[in-house]
DNA sequence: TTTAAAGTCTATCAAGCAAATAGACAAAAT
DNA sequence: ATTTTGTCTATTTGCTTGATAGACTTTAAA
């Protein structure tokens, strides 16, 4: 399950990558608008900063933005930088030092044998899922909604 | 990432699927030969006996023993009885009521609508991993890493 | 050049969960 | 009857998550 502070992170993207080109946004008012605390969104926004994801410009008419086009931002790059790793076993996360305890030799283990599979499969798609892509498909489904609505009357 | 009792258990499972028919197993035999501390063990080969993925005789002769074939007991069983669910949220991990208090809609949420696929793409690999298909999977894995080790010589 | 508006950083806290352990109890085969 | 073996409840320890406080730094504009 993925964390509190990914979900909220997720959240704070989409918001940023639908007022991209409308200039930096304050903390604050993504704050209120999304309903995230504010000093936890302070640090999660900093995460994602330090992660390149996001940028910031200081002082008085300062915020953050995107750091590159909702088209080029991945849900497994934003994933990765909030959460970490996702990964159901250390072994399989991408970095070539990450070995798992659990792994008597790397090859032959059970547990990474089980998973792998599952695992590629999942992150494939994270990997081809933008920012932009997710945006599109809310945009779609409050229009089904709405469609349902009006059908109802 | 799958807990240490998710991962102690699967190993279990493997190591209960290579012998089944062959009787039940002492808690303390699988202990030791897959080195997981007992008393742990105990309680996670409890919680795969409450999930049905087990069976258990009591007493002299006692054990424990795989409820069905292995070919027949999928990862995606194994996980969610260990594990409880690993959908990366509430609302996608199949219970109809499972609804995350994120969603304010859950037909257009947009964390839901980023992760759907890519869950629904690792799950379906989950359930059609068998604990047979996982002990092929190691069998032919050690064959080829003895390859290996007889082309270096 | 001052000042107020913004982000940055470090420290801290409470609650909850994971991992592991202990020991009393119940069942069943011999 | 007795011994072997699983069952259950409770407890401990330490780490992680979610959240908050406050001092500090940077920058634009008055």
């Amino acid at each position: 399950m993925l964390s509190k502070k990914t979900k909220y992170g997720l959240k704070a993207l989409f918001a940023l990558a639908r007022m991209y080109n409308r200039g930096p946004v304050l903390i604050a008012d993504l704050a209120e608008a999304e309903k995230i605390p504010k000093k936890f969104l302070e640090y999660i926004l900093l995460t994602l900063r330090n992660g390149e994801i996001l940028a910031s410009r200081k002082g008085k008419g300062g915020g953050y933005y995107l750091a590159r086009e909702p088209r080029q931002i991945t849900i497994a790059a934003a994933v990765k930088v909030l959460e970490g790793s996702v990964a159901p076993v250390a072994c399989l996360d991408g970095s070539p030092a990450a070995v798992c305890e659990e792994c008597v030799k790397l090859a032959t283990c059970g547990i990474r044998l089980a998973m792998k599979d599952a695992w590629d499969a999942m992150s494939a798609v994270m990997e081809k899922t933008t920012l932009a892509d997710v945006l599109d498909r809310i945009d779609l489904a409050e229009e089904n909604e709405k469609e349902l609505f009006n059908f109802v009357i």
